[in-house]
RNA sequence: GGAGAGGUGGCCGAGUGGUCGAAGGCAGCAGAUUGCUAAUCUGCCGUACUCUUUACCGGGUACCGAGGGUUCGAAUCCCUCCCUCUCCGCCA
């Protein structure tokens, strides 16, 4: 959420950094003429109030006769204060429902652009590899080597559903494995956070209520799956006020994710891709707001950290105003050569969310002791989606015997197996 | 799922209709004092919104789990819900 001060105050600037980001000026302006209402009933009913308090006292010590007298004046001057009070809450839900609409302002120095095509390429690590055949798809691979099923994922529980087995279940494992290790190396500390979060917890990170449609939930028991484990990890400290010693704090979680994606037909259709349920290692910090985008960067180190040692070509890519995520105000995605696919795979995407989720989630810390709490700043990245590692794994350490040679660095993971063949899984 | 107890400020903990934003303690901040990292004393010390204001100070309102209700007036009485604890049931 943003701050309305700002809103108020630098309305101007507020405009133009929001119409970076494709938001017409308008909703500004609806935003602050609700906010210019609901202020002056709050004053109107405020006056109201000091006057029933004042008043209500003194019939207090009134004797019992002069006491009547004035009862009914007095319970007029309440049902105002009532319907006040009905109206304010009504207005209340408004202004909420508008703020919470709108989303993080981009940095000034994030690049403009509509949409994907305008995201820019700031490095690219590794040539492409030549093969000497032609390289599979990574389903291909999966299917002859036996270690993705796609039909009995599809039996199970329907279209765009698979699962893993023999040694792709366990590559997959591996790679989980690794990469918390490496994340406890760099500084995280591991969760194994709840799956399903309640409806404070998602709106906190900004996914609600915008998003409500691309989640699964559980409407009896206000459960929502959890679409990134951002979610809980940035919920954790809801509602607290933490020490200024604690920060910064980094966070690890493997978790599965659930998203209900609206498929577009025939995108991304085959194999692994993209499915309505994956697994991913997350990070995410809470930070002092004067470090948030060193920390950013540093984030991306910690994210390439696990991508260099496979590897793998590879590239980073600053996301443009027109493609950042909804509550980040700057965001750098880094993506993993595919060669059976032929295209570059979005593993990680790192983002500083400012304070934008902090204020929704109402987490705090005092700079100073005995100082006024302040609103901390949030970022997240993946490190990484396993469905794409996976993907971009068999599809760069493919043979052309069809097997799939295990990188050195998941070998300790693996029991020391040195590659995936045909044959009995 | 059933029965009982309870949810109060950063923490602990009083408070059962007005003088309670809330005693007391701890922690924290400022100062005093002390022959030495401790002790003692004094003062300050919740959050948000708002008015005045350059700012400070000050005034007002809201907040005692959440939402309703009763009342001139609710932390306090009533209803609903949520959560925690204890016991029972069920169970991976």
């Amino acid at each position: 959420m943003l701050d309305i001060k700002l809103l108020r105050e630098q309305t101007d600037y507020v405009k133009a950094a929001l119409g970076r980001a494709g938001i017409a000026p308008t909703e500004i302006d609806q935003v602050l003429e609700v906010d210019a209402r609901r202020r002056r009933l709050q004053h109107d009913l405020d006056e109201m109030r000091a006057r029933r308090t004042r008043e209500s006292k003194e019939l207090g010590r009134l004797a019992p006769a002069e006491r009547e007298a004035r009862r009914l004046e007095m319970r007029q001057l309440g049902d105002q204060i009532s319907a006040g009070e009905r109206e304010l809450t009504a207005i209340e839900h408004r202004f909420d429902e508008l703020m919470l609409g709108l989303r993080n302002l981009p940095r000034d120095w994030v690049p403009d652009g509509k949409g994907e095509a305008d995201n820019v390429v700031i490095r690219t690590e590794g040539g492409l590899p030549h093969f000497a055949f032609q390289p599979l798809p990574h389903w291909e691979l999966g299917e002859r080597l036996g270690i993705i099923d796609f039909e009995r994922g599809v039996k199970l529980s329907g279209t765009r559903f698979y699962l893993l087995r023999g040694l792709g279940a366990r590559l997959e494992r591996a790679l989980i494995a690794w990469m918390l290790d490496l994340k406890r190396d760099q500084g995280y500390l591991e969760i194994i956070p709840p799956l399903m979060v309640n409806t404070a917890t998602a709106t906190s990170t900004g996914h609600l209520p915008k998003n409500a449609d691309t989640m699964y939930r559980d409407i009896e028991e206000d459960f929502w799956f959890i679409p990134t484990a951002e979610v809980p990890l940035t919920g954790m400290y809801r509602d607290e006020i933490l020490a200024a010693e604690q920060l910064p704090i980094y966070l690890t979680a493997y978790t599965p994710c659930f998203r209900r994606e609206k498929m577009s037909a025939g995108r991304d259709v085959r194999g692994i891709k993209r499915g309505h349920q994956f697994d991913k290692v997350e990070m995410v910090k809470l930070v002092r707001p004067e470090t948030s985008d060193d920390e950013l960067q540093a984030l991306i180190e910690d994210a390439l950290a696990v991508v260099r040692p496979l590897n793998i070509p590879y590239r980073v890519v600053q996301v443009c105003t027109g493609d950042l995520t909804y509550a980040g105000v700057a965001q750098y995605d880094i993506e993993m050569w595919a060669p059976g696919l032929g295209e570059w795979l979005e593993v990680s995407s790192c983002s500083n969310c400012g304070d934008f989720q902090m204020r929704r989630a109402n987490i705090r810390y005092r700079p100073q002791k005995g100082g006024r709490p302040e609103f901390v700043h949030s970022l997240n990245g993946s490190g990484l989606g396993l469905p794409r590692t996976l993907i971009a794994v068999m599809e760069n350490y493919q043979q052309a015997d069809g097997s799939i040679v295990i990188p050195e660095v998941l070998r300790p993971y693996m029991g020391g197996i040195d590659a995936i063949r045909r044959g009995p899984a």
